[in-house]
RNA sequence: CGGGAUGUAGCGUAGCCCGGUAUCGCGCCACAUUUGGGAUGUGGAGGCCGCAGGUUCGAAUCCUGCCAUCCCGACCA
């Protein structure tokens, strides 16, 4: 554990990768982008994993796992899907290794795949593939499932959580009778992404649909959630999709509907992934470390004691052990750090850095006064108060530090959002606070383009439920029915 | 994948220009004193100098190739 972070307003990208290695989220890996997601960070991501599984199950879906391996020609199946993946897949050519005879591993050249496999970078080939299998009749539909699992993204520049060549995430698929149908479950599912943003994560996010450039491969419609982080850049934090007929066209998915009539199968698909660890760290943390909300950390409660000698430790431990019982009484993950290894100051400072949201301190003096120090990671203040309805105390705080840290985050994004009318004001903008910028737009992929090519902002949606405005274009002057949301992003 | 930078103990670094087996701090281990915001003292351990070749009597240092990381581009969840 080594002292100091470098602040955010030193580098902010520098800040963000020193706080994911030091606060044991994960650290880099043998292998070229790929990461290791240490305890601590897993750990997170399986509290995430458990909140989303349960809307998931009480939105319908069921869990079910595809194999990691998708043979090459499923891929050509949907003309733009592949043009979308092609530049990006490992593939797997061969089966086995063999001894060169001077005591080398190579690959054994007889042992080439007929047909090549690719290490899955989203699974809609392999899973619409094989619900052509299940579906006969609309009496099969609608099918809802959902897959946890890895997949592989041949990226040319990785960030820890943010864009790594591997990355864990969930993907639902889901088949419907109806177009309608299909569309609905694709604004639920966004639905559920946003709920989970901002009630668990406690990050605000605007929820929008992608344009015509920015749209998923193979999808009609690309709905999506973007999150604003501190330094004024966007992340889009999931996405789901409408795909309309496209799978069931290229895998021949057809059904026999209630009049008799056969029909393609309507599809959506929807992910989110390990890359909101990376947006909950830069929503929230600070200068000393991560700040977590408390419905995702592993530890919610840290209780220290200060003592001197083992006698007044006894005294101590023993009531604190009363104060555990209490809270794990009340469903909150706490922990007693009463290793006499590291001195108080050193365990203030590391459970800091790894933002657990509250803090106990207890000494001789609370002791005898019948109190705790009670520190809250979001303010960094502090209080003493009685341990009498300490628990209820407890509870109630760590809502408040839950709400406040969302109202932070909301209230940052709501200052770094900003109207603009014209594009000098637009480039000013961008380059001197960032954030979301709403403008009027053409419509065009070319004016999109070229904002792109000249400012490096992109259009991160079209706002669901915009209000219609006339408006010119900020860079072509033609008239616009209504605002979109430009940001550099991530 | 293009441009730039970096790689020396767990971490951060000096040494490299000008070749002679490596400096310092933190951390680690032992003991003692300590414990209300990252303790102090004494003693100790720890190094394929990113990897592989080459030049040389001799390479952390010079040359070539490769790998990885960071930053900037293009691509992207």
């Amino acid at each position: 554990m080594s002292k100091g972070l470098t602040s955010r307003n030193e580098d902010y990208s520098q800040w963000y990768n020193e706080l994911v290695t030091k606060a044991d989220l994960a650290e880099h890996s043998a292998v070229r982008g790929c990461m290791v997601i240490k305890p601590y960070g897993y750990s997170i991501w399986e509290k995430m994993q458990a909140a989303l599984d349960k809307m998931f199950k009480d939105t319908g879906h069921s869990n079910a796992y595809f194999p990691l391996f998708i043979p090459k020609s499923f891929f050509s199946k949907e003309a733009s899907h592949v043009e979308g993946f092609a530049t990006e897949c490992a593939v797997v050519t061969h089966y086995r290794l063999k001894n060169d005879g001077n005591g080398n591993i190579i690959v054994d050249e007889d042992a080439k795949l007929e047909e090549e496999l690719i290490v899955r970078p989203t699974s809609e080939t392999i899973i619409w593939n094989t619900y052509r299998g299940w579906i006969q009749s609309y009496r099969d539909l609608p099918i809802l499932v959902n897959q946890w699992a890895n997949v592989v993204r041949w990226e040319m520049r990785t960030r820890l959580f943010l864009r790594t060549a591997e990355f864990l995430w969930q993907e639902g698929h889901t088949a419907h009778a109806t177009k309608e149908e299909a569309i609905e479950e694709t604004e639920r599912m966004l639905d559920v992404y946003a709920t989970f943003a901002e009630e668990f994560m406690a990050v605000p996010v605007i929820r929008g649909k992608k344009t015509e450039t920015e749209r998923f491969a193979g999808a009609l419609d690309t709905y999506c959630i973007e999150a604003l982080m501190q330094d004024g850049k966007a992340l889009q934090a999931g996405t789901s999709h409408f795909l309309g007929q496209n799978f069931a066209k290229a895998f021949d998915v057809k059904f026999t509907s209630k009049e008799g009539k056969l029909d393609y199968v309507w599809a959506t698909s929807w992910g989110v992934s390990t890359r909101l660890m990376g947006a909950l760290v830069m929503a929230h943390s600070d200068d000393a470390g991560l700040v977590l909300p408390p419905k995702l950390a592993p530890i919610q409660v840290v209780i220290v004691p200060i003592y001197k000698g083992d006698e007044e430790r006894a005294k101590i431990s023993e009531v604190a052990d009363g104060i555990v019982a209490g809270l794990k009484a009340r469903n909150i993950s706490v922990k007693y750090d009463d290793r006499d290894t590291q001195r108080p100051g050193f365990k203030f400072a590391e459970y800091e850095l790894k933002g657990v949201p509250v803090r106990i301190a207890m000494g001789g003096r609370d002791l005898e006064n019948g109190t705790v120090e009670i520190a809250r990671r979001d303010t960094k203040e502090k209080q003493t108060i009685s341990r009498e309805g300490l628990e209820e105390h407890i509870s109630a705080l760590l809502d408040e530090i839950q709400q406040n840290i969302y109202n932070k985050a909301l209230a940052l994004r709501n200052e770094k959002t900003t109207e603009v009318n014209s594009y000098d004001e637009f480039k000013q903008v961008l380059d001197t606070k960032g954030g979301f910028i709403s403008a009027h737009w053409d419509g065009t992929p070319e004016t999109e383009k070229k904002i792109k090519e000249e400012t490096k902002a992109t259009i991160r949606c079209i706002p669901l439920n915009n209000k219609q405005e006339e408006g010119a274009c900020i860079l072509t002057g033609k008239p616009s029915s209504q605002r979109v949301l430009f940001a550099r992003a991530y």
